[in-house]
DNA sequence: AAGGTAACCTGACTGC
DNA sequence: TGCAGTCAGGTTACCT
């Protein structure tokens, strides 16, 4: 059991059924599921996706097909690849990813409930340049809801997680409480522009270990260490010399820079 | 409808 | 050594 029951039946669905495109939104994974043709030389045909959630501390890993599982692997998929069988195992100690099925049937994967609502891409054309930041400022009018928590709630944008919102909106010199719906155009063109650097450089560095992530190539991330405030708190800023400040929105951390971030 | 908060679950770490 | 308490990279569900 991981945040919901795997779907029941999936073994039988999967049986037989090869690898079709391997894509992502947000912090979703989706793997295509093709059926075999009906007759030798037909087309495979799309029978639907699987979308995975890896949680806070899941991963996705290609293993022996003999290798014994262990403490929460939760799921294993016999592969036939070029290598000979190998396991796709999904293992999730604390068990707040997912493994969900979306039927072709029920359309394409971007109507599933949990992706339906997701916003832009971070690293796209939809919130490059000047568009991103009207998409911000559009979406928040009106809204009371401090800027930190628009940015995870992922209806605007996706991708932004604790380290990266702290960490944009330093970059942005926006305070993390700032009502979202009276942010100006112009500082969300910061933030806008903010978030797609950070991110970059994040992805560039391997992403952020602070325990246990690693990336497919196993190797931890080290963009932790280029964190401007996220983990700083009572540090000196790195720009101003003013201690880092922490606080809590919406139960998750925040770390801020009390003397340049306004709200 | 928006906003707050409780919940899901385990492991690592801290302090007594 | 052990036990209790606290904290984590995410997201949904359920209240008001």
């Amino acid at each position: 059991m991981l945040r919901w029951p795997i779907p029941a039946g999936l073994d039988a669905r999967l049986r037989g059924a090869s690898i079709g495109a391997l894509t992502r939104r947000g912090k979703y994974l989706l793997i295509e599921v093709r059926d075999k043709p009906r007759k030798p030389g037909g087309d495979a045909r799309t029978a639907g996706w699987l979308i995975f959630h890896l949680g806070m501390n899941g991963n996705l890993t290609v293993t022996d097909s003999d290798r014994a599982a262990g403490k929460h692997d939760h799921v294993d998929m016999l592969v036939d690849t070029a290598a000979g069988k190998r396991l796709l195992r999904l293992h999730d100690p604390r068990r707040f990813g997912a493994l969900l099925w979306h039927d072709a049937a029920d359309g394409e994967p971007e109507s599933h409930p949990l992706l339906a609502g997701l916003g832009v891409e971070p690293l796209s054309e939809a919130f490059a340049s000047a568009r991103g930041a009207r998409l911000l400022f559009e979406r928040s009018r009106g809204r009371k809801l401090a800027v930190k928590q628009l940015l995870m709630a992922g209806q605007v944008v996706v991708g932004v997680g604790n380290i990266y919102a702290s960490e944009s909106l330093f970059q942005a010199c926006i305070h993390p409480l700032a009502a979202s719906g009276r942010v100006s155009l112009a500082r969300y063109e910061r933030l806008a522009q903010a978030i797609r650097e950070i991110l970059a450089a994040a992805i560039k560095r391997g992403g952020s270990t602070l325990k246990d992530f690693v990336g497919s190539d196993g190797q931890g991330g080290y963009f932790q260490l280029d964190c401007m405030v996220y983990g700083h708190a009572g540090e000196p800023c790195r720009v101003c010399g003013t201690p880092i400040r922490e606080l809590v929105i919406g139960q998750r951390n925040t770390f801020y820079c009390p003397s340049f971030q306004r709200v």
